[in-house]
RNA sequence: GGCCCGUUCGUCUAUCGGCUAGGACGCUAGAUUUUCAUUCUAGUAAGAGGAGUUCGACUCUCCUACGGGCUACCA
C-alpha cells in the first residue's frame, strides 16, 4: 500500500524568509497537490538564541500571498498539533533519553565555553577538532563516568547536553530522490549534540527527525545545505527502530548569486537592486529593512512561476505556467542538481508576462491608489482606458505613471532634443494651422481625428513624420508614448487645443 | 584542512548512447510604427580538461581542475 503523502515546510524563525526558502516550500506544496497529500507548516524555533519577533508572522503572510495553503500549521491546527516545536518541548526529551538508554547516545557535561576554548587551541596548532569517537572519552560524560557520578552531577544542577554516539567506521548508505546513492563513512561524523539541557530543548537533528516521525512526514524536501546531515539522520531513524518507515529525501540545489561567488543573499538584492525575500521587512530591533517581491511591483502568480523554475523545469519549452499547471507537472526527478544562478532581469520578464495577462479593471483599480496619491482625479473608467493603452508597454504597475502622465497634465517643460528636432522651418506654423483644423472638429474620437488629420496632412502634401512628432512634442512634452490621436481623444478637445497654444507661445 | 554534492551558450535550461546540441532571458541587427515601447524576424553564444568503456559519448566510469554546501549546545 502506498502510503499517504505528507510533506512539511519547516522554516526556523529567525528572520524574513529568503527567496530559497520560499522555492522550497513552493516544491513541497506542489509535491503534495499533485499527490493528493497533506501541506504542512512546522516552526523550527528550537533556537532562543536566535529567535526573531515577528518572523513566524512574516512566513506565514509570504505563504498566503504567494498562494501556497496550508493544510496543517501553527494557524490550521490539525491533527498532529502542536506545530510549533517550542509547544512540544516535553515530547524530545524522552526521545533523548531512549537514544541514551539504548546506547546510542550520551550526557556530556563539558561546556560550551570550555568547547570553543579546546577547539581554539587545536585549531591553532592547524589541527582540526572534531568531537567524536576519538576523544569522547576523553571528556566528562556518561562513557567514563558512573552512574552514580552522572545522577549526582545533574541533581546538582550542572549543565548537560545529550551526544549522539556516532558509530566508527561504518559506512552508510543513502538515498536521495534528486542525487541516487550517497554513501559516507561514519568515521569522518562528530557526536553532535541532540538536546541541551541549558534552555531544555533539542537542536535541529532531533527535533526534526522526532516530528516528521511523529507527524507521519513520508517525504522530505529541504535545501542542499542538509545533505551533510542527511547520514546523522539516517542513523537517529535507524537508532529509534523507524529505519522501515523514515521518509524518503529529495535535496534541493541552492540558489546562487547573480554574479560573483556563493549563495544569494540579501547584500546582492542591495547591490544589484532586486528583492531576496518575498516581503518587505522591517527588523524588530535594528529597524532595518529589505525590500520585497510584492512591494515591488510584482504579481504572485509571475513570482511563483519564476521561482518554480530555478532548479526545475518541466522537461519542455513551457516557461508560463500558472499553480494548477505547476501542480501537474512538477516532478522531483526534473529538479536540477546543480545550485541555479538567480537572474533578476528574467524575473522582470515573467512579470511583464504576466502584466500582458492581467484584466485591465483590475490593473486600473490598482493604478487609480497611485493617481490619488498624486491628487490626480480619475474615474475607473478612463483608467481602465488608459491602462488598455498602456500596459502592454509595462512592467509593473508602478510603470504606469511613467507611461501616461501626459494624458494627465500637460508638459510643463519640452524635451530639449526633441524641440531642436523637430521645432524648426515651418513645424510652428504647421501647427498653428493644425489647430484652427482641430477646433472645428466636431468629433474627437481618435478614428474621426486620425482621418482629418490624414487628410489633411495628404492634400496639403505635409510631411506626415514632421507633423506628427511635432504634434507629440506639444501635446506630450517628449518623444515618446502611444498613438497621439488616442492621447488626443483621451484628453479632449478643449485641453488638445490648449496645449497647442501653450507650446507655440511658450517655445517661441 | 576534512567530508559531501555538483559542472551544456553570459544566465535559466532541454538532451535520459546516435547532435546539423533545442528553447527562454539578455545582447545585436532588421522589419513594423507618427515617436518611444510593444510585436515580429534574424543573429550572437555552450557540452571544464584528460584518460577509459563503446561501432559511436554531452550523455556511462575514473582522474584532475573549478564551483557549491557542511564542518556550532544555528537551523
Amino acid at each position: 500500500m502506498e502510503r499517504r503523502v505528507r510533506v512539511r515546510f519547516a522554516p526556523s524563525p529567525t528572520g524574513p524568509l529568503h527567496i530559497g526558502g520560499v522555492r522550497t516550500a513552493l516544491y513541497n506544496y506542489l509535491f503534495a497537490r499533485q499527490h493528493k497529500g497533506d501541506f504542512i507548516l512546522r516552526i523550527e524555533d528550537t533556537d532562543s538564541q536566535r529567535f526573531v519577533p515577528g518572523a513566524e508572522e512574516y512566513i506565514n503572510e509570504s505563504l498566503r500571498w504567494c498562494g501556497i495553503n496550508i493544510d496543517e500549521g501553527v494557524n490550521e491546527g490539525g491533527d498532529y498539533a502542536p506545530y510549533r516545536q517550542s509547544e512540544r518541548r516535553e515530547i524530545y526529551l524522552k526521545y533523548a533519553m531512549d537514544l541514551i538508554n539504548s546506547d546510542n547516545a550520551y550526557y556530556a557535561f563539558d561546556t560550551p565555553e570550555e568547547l570553543t576554548s579546546l577547539r581554539e587551541s587545536v585549531e591553532a596548532k592547524g589541527e582540526v577538532f572534531a568531537y567524536n569517537y576519538t576523544v569522547r572519552t576523553e571528556f566528562a560524560t556518561s562513557l567514563i563516568l558512573s552512574k552514580e557520578e552522572v545522577e549526582e552531577r545533574i541533581n546538582r544542577g550542572d549543565q548537560w547536553v545529550v551526544r549522539f554516539k556516532m558509530p566508527e567506521n561504518e559506512i552508510i548508505h543513502m538515498k536521495d530522490l534528486i542525487r541516487g546513492d550517497i554513501a559516507v563513512n561514519t568515521s569522518t561524523l562528530d557526536d553532535k549534540v541532540l538536546y541541551k539541557s541549558a534552555d531544555s530543548l533539542p537542536t535541529y537533528h532531533l527535533a526534526n527527525i522526532v516530528d516528521d516521525r511523529l507527524m507521519e512526514i513520508s517525504h522530505v524536501i529541504r535545501g542542499e545545505e542538509w545533505l551533510p546531515s542527511l547520514p546523522l539522520h539516517y542513523l537517529l531513524y535507524r537508532s529509534f527502530g523507524w529505519s522501515d518507515i523514515q521518509p524518503e529525501f529529495a535535496h534541493l540545489p541552492l540558489l546562487l548569486k547573480p554574479t560573483g561567488k556563493g549563495k544569494l543573499s540579501k547584500r546582492d538584492g542591495d547591490k544589484m537592486g532586486f528583492p531576496v525575500f518575498p516581503l518587505k521587512w522591517v527588523a524588530p530591533t535594528t529597524g532595518e529593512t529589505a525590500r520585497g517581491y510584492r512591494e515591488d511591483g510584482y504579481f504572485p502568480e509571475s513570482f511563483i512561476n519564476m521561482i518554480a523554475l530555478l532548479g526545475w523545469n518541466p522537461g519542455n519549452d513551457q516557461e508560463i505556467m500558472n499553480m494548477e499547471q505547476l501542480t501537474e507537472l512538477f516532478s522531483l526527478d526534473k529538479v536540477g542538481k546543480s545550485g541555479a544562478r538567480f537572474d533578476p532581469e528574467k524575473a522582470k520578464w515573467f512579470n511583464s508576462q504576466y502584466m500582458q495577462k492581467r484584466d485591465n479593471s483590475e490593473l486600473a483599480e490598482s493604478f487609480l491608489v497611485e493617481l490619488k496619491e498624486r491628487g490626480v482625479d480619475c474615474s475607473l473608467d478612463m483608467a481602465i482606458k488608459v491602462t488598455s493603452m498602456i500596459k502592454e508597454r509595462t512592467t509593473f504597475i508602478s510603470d504606469f505613471w511613467g507611461e501616461s502622465f501626459f494624458i494627465f497634465e500637460a508638459p510643463k517643460s519640452f524635451d530639449e532634443k526633441v524641440v531642436a528636432k523637430f521645432w524648426k522651418g515651418e513645424n510652428p506654423i504647421r501647427m498653428a494651422k493644425l489647430r484652427e483644423l482641430l477646433a472645428e472638429v466636431e468629433d474627437f474620437s481618435a478614428s474621426n481625428t486620425e482621418s482629418l488629420v490624414h487628410n489633411w496632412i495628404k492634400s496639403n502634401e505635409l510631411p506626415m513624420g514632421q507633423i506628427m512628432n511635432s504634434l507629440r512634442l506639444v501635446i506630450v512634452g517628449e518623444s515618446k508614448g502611444p498613438s497621439m490621436f488616442d492621447i488626443c481623444e483621451m484628453i479632449g478637445k478643449e485641453e488638445t487645443l490648449k496645449r497647442i497654444d501653450f507650446a507655440i507661445s511658450e517655445l517661441a
